[in-house]
DNA sequence: ACCACTGTACTGCTGTGATGCTACAGTTGT
DNA sequence: ACAACTGTAGCATCACAGCAGTACAGTGGT
């Protein structure tokens, strides 16, 4: 598995690990019904503690994005609505890439971009929220 | 001020503040030379310990953003570079607002938008930081 | 000189991320 | 049946971040 962890980014691991899966799954890297590395495996792979894999794995089953079978291992589950996503994802993968690209070539600084991101989807969940 | 605080992204309150005061800087809400509210009128504005307040303002500080003059207050130092940013950064700003439209039409969640920043700025740093 | 304002510094509490360890329980292949 | 793998669960521990409260120190107007 292709995994890596960041420490100086301040995310916990188990959240990253979770965005990565995420993102494997929606992205098509990872299928439905494809199983994951073991807990112990993974969490050797990535030095981190069994635990802390689990925790990765426990919350993405909350979900419902993996099925966890104890005894067998952990599986990818993707839903009714995900299916047909993965083409919408990887076109808005690169939109976003592009556009990214684009505001680097003006001089805008990487935390800068993030910055608008963050600000821009805050307006949207406050909105949202009232 | 205009600041507002979300206790249910996650994020610390310190960072929260820093980056709308950053943003308010860029976008030219805040102009150079200008002072920002006190520590303690600002805390109660937002319902947080002035300790917090101060926090952000002096890694704004470290920053070069902010210079804090005790006894007297906050004030905003703009760099000569960050001047004729601020068209920029609205500019990019729009763009940014309408690819997030665009891709909510299309049917993507706030949060996998999220995701897709996320990850696509992640390789950014990663390919800058080796 | 004084007072009301500014930022500064310190101390302590609390929640949480991460780890190590241990023991348990279901599954699969031999 | 057994062995070797899977995930589950519960602890204790450590470190650190975020935050609050409180007392201190410089500045400026009167």
């Amino acid at each position: 598995m292709f995994f890596k962890l960041n420490t100086s980014i301040g995310q916990p691991f188990y959240v990253q690990l979770m965005q990565q899966i995420r993102h494997a799954a929606e992205s098509g890297a990872l299928q439905d019904g494809d199983q994951l590395p073991g807990i112990r495996t993974l969490a050797e792979e990535l030095v981190v503690s069994p635990n802390t894999v689990a925790r990765a794995y426990s919350e993405l089953e909350h979900e419902g994005l993996l099925e966890l079978r104890q005894g067998s291992g952990a599986f990818l589950t993707i839903k009714r609505r995900a299916r047909g996503l993965t083409e919408r994802v990887q076109a808005a993968s690169r939109k976003v890439e592009d556009l990214i690209e684009e505001l680097h070539q003006e001089g805008l600084q990487d935390n800068e971009i993030w910055r608008l991101f963050e600000t821009a989807l805050f307006h949207r969940a406050e909105i949202g929220a009232e």
